[in-house]
DNA sequence: CTTCATGCAAATCTTTTGCAGGCGC
DNA sequence: GCGCCTGCAAAAGATTTGCATGAAG
């Protein structure tokens, strides 16, 4: 798996920034998470950089227009950001811990794209999400 | 198919109030639209009841915890509110336009289940949404 | 009457924007 | 050096909350 690097930023028309590369490098170390606007700041607060909110928040812009983190919203009013990997997927979110679970199914891409065409539409994005539980025994 | 009515007000332990038989008849009126707050409020003030932005948020949020409304949170950054007429639909947005259209497959809420199951999950809610665009002939 | 609801204004929360100074190329 | 970036503070947009008054049962 291709890990990014200053040439994903320059190939973005981006200047290759400190900020920019933090972001990027926590962005990557947290492959996997689904992280908010106010997590990454923190998280780079803490690790001794000085970075301010709003540029996280338009660096993210930036990088989800670049094509290289995907944003979410999910039913917490924040959005998250998680990098992307090319390999779509969805989520399970765990209504009780806030986990979330990521996975793929070939067979329901391949009916939402039946629906679309059956409307007359042409998919061009979509989001699944469950909101689960974890079954007692 | 059933009318909301006062009934459904007092049964969820709601007083039967102004704003709230305005919001509803509203609602009901827009049966298949999907209204935000603001759209809700400004509809109202122009048919002249004096209502607050506040309350109807305060309403909404009673509403759909009392399972009379649905709420959706698509990209827009602002939440927007359906009536529930209990027959469970997924939703597809058209990208250019912004128009709303309905549909269901029972294809793939089975597989939904099937994938929960083997995550050792119970889905107790789901959200779907496809960002779609005309098909060029 | 008693309680629950409402309107208004103020507060909150998340995200965006203006601006003056800095950094990358 | 020139222009894109950044931090900070202020602004903006959406939603929530405090409070005194008013309506529902």
């Amino acid at each position: 798996m291709a890990t990014i690097e200053t040439g994903d930023l320059r190939k973005a028309g981006l200047k290759v920034t400190q900020p920019r590369m933090r972001i990027l490098e926590l962005l990557e170390t947290s492959s996997g998470k689904h992280l908010t606007a106010e997590d990454i700041y923190r998280e780079l607060i803490q690790h001794h950089s000085d970075i301010g909110l709003a540029t996280v928040y338009r660096v993210l812009t930036q990088f989800e227009a670049a094509g290289i983190v995907l944003k979410h919203n999910f039913e917490s009013g924040q959005a998250v950001y998680e990098i992307d990997r090319g390999k779509h997927h969805d989520h399970m979110v765990d209504i009780d811990s806030g986990k979330v679970v990521e996975f793929t199914s070939a067979a329901i891409e391949k009916l939402q794209h039946e629906i679309a065409e059956r409307h007359g539409y042409t998919i061009e994005d979509h989001s699944l999400v469950l909101y689960v539980r974890k079954k007692r025994k």
